[in-house]
DNA sequence: GTAATAGTGTCTCTAAGACATTATTGT
DNA sequence: ACAATAATGTCTTAGAGACACTATTAC
């Protein structure tokens, strides 16, 4: 039996049935604090409990990364061929497929990680009855976790260690890429850069050490000459503008304070 | 509509098919040399073509990994219960589904990396015709490689991608985790320890440095004060025994050497 | 003996971090 | 004037890497 025959006598619908979506954790930096896309189901399961956006791949044709920009697109109400969209940093998170995550059927969802830059308020859009930039420090990520109820989200399936696996890998990102300046706009400035930092970290750093340290690593920033025009701050000289370099890995590293304790 | 009555008007067979599959890339060092599990596919496509091992997932209650251990284990002949198959390291490497990757159907491929220290030579179970640990040395790993023709395997479906895209993963993590423990028998000593370090970086490390780098990092190894009984080395005193420790990060890390021209 | 290897010591240079200092802005 | 901040300078210490050296084994 050659190629040919085999696939002319090939039943595909004869395996049992497993869908493929696509969930997408999309992160960005609102006011100060790392954010998250998340949209409030209008359907079951889980009708009106907020979830990562994401839906079924169509099977004909659509990769998997098309999938997760059309879906980035129908929550933010961005088309695709808009710049906005482009900007947008996207790779691979990981595969979820444990049997009943899902109720309706075996569900394996492939977890996209989508960084961008101040991204408009989002448009509910497609089976959505709501969607909004969330602070992550606003939701529940652990079944333990100490939040004081109410103030707190829980998510829909099990989005909340998808969302959880994202925030590490973004976490250690930054440390030895330069992707950080994904979050900041064409042009910004070293303060900027270490708001992105102490947002996604969670934890301050020291101004002067970072300022050195970012204009060391070779590629990580190339300075445009200008200054910014400095609006809304209190006080001191106009930080100089850069634009991201043409580096894809930050060496030396820079790396996260203090996680000697978290290695075993 | 509460989730009784979704569930129940719902027909997972509406939808397009898409199948799951799980690969495996399982590496081990043989004979000094990084090598990894291939299969000569018996059927079609790609008949009498090297492969990755791996299949489809058992839709109904069977867990990636859960697969990704089966496929394993048919393909070397050994059982899941066998203390062989429990000391393998296993982790998810990413998800291949591209339209057309596979000219039977739309096939959604999760890829496993599996760490194992030397294995049984493979028995040919399941669809395959033929199994081998072959030296990743001896594959075509890019469309434009310059080895010499004859010497090389070209691999099925996406393979080599797969395959190049786990080697990466794997040098990657020797640098930051104590994974190569995991190639290791349960005792070992520094030097087997830096074998496999230049096994899998294809460098060869300063002896004495590494030395002194290893047991500097706390819980990468630990004493069992021990010495090895030495067979078949080329002379020199006995070599500690060491078992893996308790670390999960390496800090600091064990960089690889000369990667500061491969960062744009 | 000779060669190869395990393990340790020493030196240099880079880089991280704590801290200080100067200059420039808003209030 | 005062507070806040950008940007740079200084000092200490940890760590990577080059190299040397001793001790122990196989041949």
């Amino acid at each position: 039996m050659d190629d040919a025959d085999f696939l002319a006598s090939y039943d595909p619908r004869a395996y049992d049935p497993v869908a493929v979506t696509v969930d997408v954790v999309a992160l960005t930096i609102r006011d100060g604090a790392l954010a998250v896309l998340l949209v409030r189901r209008g359907h079951p399961p889980f009708a009106g409990q907020w979830a990562l956006p994401g839906g079924f791949v169509v099977a004909d044709g659509e990769d998997l990364p098309d999938a997760a920009v059309r879906e980035l697109g129908e929550e933010t109400g961005l088309a695709a061929g808009d710049g906005a969209l482009a900007r947008v940093h996207l790779e691979q998170l990981g595969t979820y497929g444990a049997p009943g995550r899902d109720p309706r059927m075996r569900i394996v969802s492939v977890a996209y990680l989508a960084f961008a830059p101040e991204l408009p308020d989002p448009a509910a859009g497609g089976d959505a009855a709501d969607a909004a930039w969330t602070p992550v420090a606003d939701l529940r990520l652990t079944e333990t976790g100490a939040q004081p109820p109410g103030t707190t989200r829980k998510l829909a399936f099990d989005h909340a260690r998808i969302l959880a696996d994202g925030l590490e890998r973004a976490r250690a990102k930054l440390e030895y890429t330069p992707l950080a300046t994904a979050f900041c706009a064409a042009e910004f400035t070293i303060p900027d850069l270490r708001a992105v930092y102490e947002a996604v970290w969670g934890e301050e750093l020291h101004a002067g050490n970072f300022h050195r340290k970012v204009l060391s690593v070779p590629g990580f920033v190339a300075g445009t000459g200008g200054t910014s025009d400095a609006p809304g701050r209190r006080g001191g000289p106009r930080p100089r503008l850069y634009r991201a370099g043409d580096a894809r890995l930050l060496h030396p590293a820079l790396l996260r304070p203090g996680r000697e304790d978290e290695v075993r």
